[in-house]
DNA sequence: GAGTTTGAAACT
DNA sequence: CAGTTTCAAACTC
């Protein structure tokens, strides 16, 4: 049942990237991250990856016939009997949907296809659109129905847990600005939800005046629903809603209580209270549970609603650049964001942090003309001192998708709970990247892609609508504020301070003071101002903070040279910036380095080895001599013995130490009011290094008259315990007669 | 802590 | 693309 209907086809993104999948992503031409919408063709078909494959059928929105004619279209990889679907909402919801019959016959032909969809084992989701000619030129029936106005469906992927994340836009969503400042009648109240499962927080997104955020809740089956409620224009006759519906039905892997179920809760659509209103405002709901929680294991998205506690909102105004954001895992499940700033729109720019799945899109392409102003209706938003949030600037010229998160950031952000009344936008356990206008950038745009984690394209101050500056995601803050507007949910947060509240929150719930009091292994570089792949720092996306390198140029005063050196690494590598640790293929370890590695000497048992440093087995990609580190290597199995065997004596020593720490912190404490009020030593203070000598010479003594009596060791043993308890007693009783006889100052 | 070794990155 | 140099981390003493 694989189909795809026009309107669903035209919603999806041209590519997601799986920043896991190294190779994938590769193949992935730069430019198309940057075209229009409008004008680009369409993005060749990237290859499918299954690794845990899933069923994903998009379906049109009237009928279960069409969703069928259509399964020829698209192409869908399964293996693990994942399924996702799309489909309309009638068809589940019971809602007879109009819009497809009003706008032009749904048909198969022509059509952008859905060219592959792939989840793979990361819990990344692809969903591939093939190009298709007809359909690009906007004549065909397909085509004219979603094409012109350039309505987006963003799979932002999976959660930790397996639940895909989905943002979808509304049609309207790249229209020209000129309908929606004027407030065109055609302004069309459009709901977008991102929708994950059980427990999980659910991102919606409504071009309506007033936005619901949505959380949902799947029983053990995991639907995962994606609902996308468009209505026409009110000049028309009647409200025309299409409802979109991605249903996805999961295993019930990660969930640790398939019993436990939880109605679906779609965000609630909200009619334009003004059908020719000209704000566009895309809300991002509030989640059931805004934080990521690691123990439980349970990724979650946390979109905290700016300057409201129940609702996330964009708005979008003159719609110039498009935000997307993708968040994706590293092999520790951590993955970054990146946001892309427009500079001559810092009022309106806004930094979407999406915590929780393996990885997401937030992906805003619209382009309005008309200046609107965010309107938070939310039935939440009681707090009169909440304020809209500010508009965003879209345009659907933008198209890119930016790969997240290597591994190696993670150790920076990490999320941290927070109550449901400070939600956030955050990502989970990872850095941030960004995503900017396509066309404005071109220096760096066709590397996009392989911008370091982290990094953030933000504008540069007193620079033009080209001034963007890369910056890794812990340096947001450095931003002067005028250039963010930062979607927390906090109503105290006023838009004049968003970089203080991004400073407190932006960091996957840690404050910039956490995040960078992080311990994070500061470089040591003297020579190649931390500008080079050498320096670790630089070469994670982050920029150099305690470290002891000299002459650093890794930090935001250094901007441009930093610019410079990344635009150099890229070119020399496009992929500089990708984790060198991504999946293997099918059949091979799940991890493996990229390029693997050209070791000599080391014998790839030693950290010199990125492979070994990775604690990851060499592959047949790795160019080494005489590597050692495989699965059946003695050495290696020695090797990792030993470093097991540490291991637990580290445990153990420190478990020792705390043990011990506690014991005499209690002994303390218990024997402190004996100190205070008696003024007298304790027994313990008479254990003197005479006492201790003393006591070991008749231990010793008591030793050698066993052995000399020849008495078996449990009765030497005995012997000595007793002789030890003889001692111990005699200095208890020495310390009470010293305390009777000097009560005081003894 | 200083010096050496190592291999990736950078350069030619 | 191969060889060489540079660089910073890993390692040794």
């Amino acid at each position: 049942m694989d189909v795809v209907s026009p309107e669903l086809n035209s919603l999806l993104p041209d590519e997601i990237m799986d920043t896991e999948a190294i190779a994938m992503e590769e193949e992935l031409p730069a430019e198309h991250l940057a075209a229009p919408p409008q004008s680009e063709p369409e993005p060749p078909q990237v290859p499918m990856e299954t690794e845990v494959p899933e069923i994903v059928s998009l379906c049109p929105a009237t009928t279960s016939m069409q969703m069928t004619s259509a399964s020829t279209d698209a192409q869908c990889s399964t293996s693990s009997g994942t399924q996702l679907l799309l489909a309309p909402s009638g068809l589940i919801t019971g809602t007879t949907t109009t819009s497809v019959k009003t706008t032009g016959p749904v048909v198969t032909q022509n059509l952008p296809k859905i060219s592959s969809v792939t989840v793979p084992a990361n819990h990344q989701l692809i969903i591939n659109k093939v190009a298709s000619a007809p359909a690009a030129d906007g004549k065909s029936p397909g085509a004219a129905v979603l094409k012109p106005e350039g309505q987006k469906l963003l799979v932002a992927g999976l959660s930790k847990t397996g639940q895909p994340i989905m943002l979808a836009l509304p049609h309207t969503w790249n229209k020209p600005a000129t309908t929606q400042g004027t407030g065109d009648a055609k302004a069309l109240p459009t709901q977008i939800k991102m929708v994950t499962t059980v427990g999980k927080p659910v991102i919606a997104v409504s071009s309506a005046s007033q936005l619901m955020g949505s959380s949902t809740t799947l029983q053990a089956q995991q639907l995962k629903t994606l609902q996308i409620t468009k209505k026409p224009p009110v000049s028309t006759a009647g409200p025309m809603i299409t409802k979109l519906i991605i249903t996805k039905a999961l295993n019930n892997k990660g969930l640790s209580s398939p019993a436990s179920v939880a109605p679906v809760v779609t965000g609630r659509v909200v009619t334009q209270s003004t059908p020719v209103t000209p704000a566009r405002n895309l809300a991002i709901g509030e989640t059931v549970s805004t934080v990521p929680q690691n123990t439980s294991g349970n990724s979650k998205v946390a979109i905290s609603p700016l300057k409201s506690p129940s609702k996330y909102m964009l708005t979008t105004f003159n719609a110039d650049f498009c935000v997307q954001t993708l968040k994706t895992v590293g092999g520790v499940g951590t993955s970054q964001f990146k946001t892309i700033i427009p500079l001559t729109t810092p009022p309106n720019v806004q930094q979407i942090q999406v915590p929780g799945s393996r990885f997401h899109y937030v992906r805003l392409v619209t382009a309005t003309t008309g200046s609107t102003t965010a309107q938070s209706g939310g039935s939440t938003n009681t707090n009169p001192s909440i304020q809209p949030a500010k508009p965003v600037m879209m345009n659907a010229a933008v198209r890119m998708s930016v790969p997240i998160i290597p591994a190696q950031s993670i150790k920076q952000v990490v999320p941290k709970p927070l109550t449901s009344a400070a939600q956030v936008v955050t990502t989970s356990q990872t850095p941030q990247r960004l995503i900017m206008p396509a066309t404005h950038l071109p220096q760096i745009q066709p590397n996009l892609t392989s911008l370091p984690p982290g990094t953030v394209l933000a504008p540069a101050h007193g620079s033009g609508n080209m001034g963007y500056a890369v910056l890794p995601a812990p340096y947001v803050t450095q931003i002067p504020q005028s250039a963010f507007v930062t979607l927390t949910s906090s109503s105290t947060f006023s838009t004049a301070t968003p970089i203080q509240t991004q400073a407190r929150l932006s960091l996957n719930g840690l404050s910039t003071s956490e995040a960078t009091s992080r311990p994070r292994k500061p470089c040591n570089c003297t020579r190649s101002q931390c500008l080079k792949l050498y320096c670790d720092c630089f070469a994670n996306g982050e920029f150099c903070n305690n470290c002891n390198c000299v002459n650093c140029f890794n930090n935001l005063d250094h901007e441009s040279e930093r610019l410079k050196a990344i635009k150099a690494c890229l070119d020399r590598n496009p992929v500089a910036f990708k984790p060198k640790i991504g999946k293997g293929k099918q059949g091979e370890s799940d991890r493996r380095h990229s390029k693997g590695c050209n070791c000599k000497k080391s014998g790839c048992l030693k950290n010199y080895c990125e492979c070994y440093e990775a604690k990851i087995m060499c592959s047949s990609i790795c160019k080494c001599m005489g590597c050692k580190n495989f699965e059946e290597s003695p050495e290696r199995k020695t090797l990792m013995h030993l470093a097991d065997a540490a291991e637990v004596r580290v445990q153990q020593q420190t478990a020792a130490k705390t043990k011990l720490s506690s014991q005499i912190s209690d002994l303390l404490t218990r024997t402190t009011p004996a100190v205070t009020s008696g003024g007298g030593k304790l027994p313990y203070t008479f254990v003197t290094k005479e006492v201790a000598e003393a006591t070991c010479d008749c231990l010793l003594e008591q030793t050698e008259q066993a052995e000399l009596t020849n008495q078996p060791q449990a009765v030497a043993e005995r012997l000595i315990l007793e002789e030890f308890g003889r001692c111990l007693r005699r200095i208890i009783s020495f310390a009470g007669k010293a305390k009777t006889d000097c009560p005081i100052n003894c």
